[in-house]
DNA sequence: TACCGAATGCAAGAATATTTCGCGTGAAGA
DNA sequence: TCTTCACGCGAAATATTCTTGCATTCGGTA
């Protein structure tokens, strides 16, 4: 796999397959090198390269929740008490280290968190806060907006080409 | 790749691949019938089963944004005067329309709208709001969120397993 | 008990990915 | 200007992975 993660250059061929490859991974370095004119090899090594370089983080497979009954998706904005350093860093690990909190930001404005959650059931939900927000004193609030309707997922980044 | 999407049932071992297939799809199907106790064809078996079912949504590369000059993650809350079918279909569909806005929710609660937008530059963004917010009738008003941190991103599903 | 459908493993064949090698290009220095 | 060197390319060979056909097994059912 990488491991190193320097900071390199792209050019518009990099920048090319990557639009290739953030919308389907699977598609083959041939038909990746015919689009954006280059031979499968020259292909193989760059995407080697941006793996290497954590230009690309992942390659995974996008599931979906209301299939694997996991129907209910939350956004939360939370709002904590002291933001010292040391109270912030606990309260990342915590939620990151939660299966249900699928993304989760520490942001500037009215709230500290902002979070996407998904789980199976509100009852689900409701257990949740009550162990994530209610069971910790550094959470002054929070507020919970339920997704009726997933208009628009993905983790795509707009690229210039 | 896969067509039809009718909602299948899922065993224990669909779950166990697909919880290997979210962290990373291009682990090979020995490897993942070697982890559940199958076949290298039953896995891809079931892998194609579900993406004919559209339990596999895509198969994709997570790019690290700041690497590709989009430093800035935003999350916005929109609040719409009118709340008709018609103007909520529009918004909808203007929203996921702009490559920038890389997660939509239609929402309950204080806000009809929360997204994650990506931009290269503040005043990216303050270029797309007013043609985005300001510049259409229906939005009442919106919030704004600046990402200080990215503590957790994926699309992963919590699967009980 | 006998049958039938579904899912499996094995093995062969096809497609894909990866490595190797030699060539051309462009930049830095003599 | 010439030489050298580093870099990235394409073509071909190699290795790996994916895919398919087929016989078998396991449950459920008449």
């Amino acid at each position: 796999m990488a491991q190193a993660s320097p900071s390199i250059a792209l050019d518009a061929f990099d920048l090319a397959i990557l639009n290739i490859l953030q919308r389907d991974n699977s598609t083959p370095q041939r038909v990746i090198g015919e689009a954006v004119n280059l031979s499968a090899p020259a292909v193989q090594r760059r995407i080697r390269r941006m793996e290497e370089a954590r230009v690309i983080q992942a390659n995974v497979a996008v599931v979906d929740p209301a299939q694997v009954g996991q129907p209910i998706t939350i956004f939360v904005e939370v709002e904590v008490i002291s933001e010292t350093a040391e109270l912030i860093d606990a309260a990342k690990r915590e939620f990151a280290s939660v299966p249900e909190v699928q993304q989760c930001y520490y942001v500037t404005g009215e709230a500290d968190f902002v979070m996407v959650i998904v789980v199976p059931t509100m009852t689900a939900y409701e257990a949740l806060t009550r162990r994530l927000f209610f069971g910790n004193n550094n959470v002054k609030r929070f507020r919970t907006f339920v997704a009726m309707d997933r208009v628009k997922v993905g983790l795509a980044v707009p690229l210039s080409d």
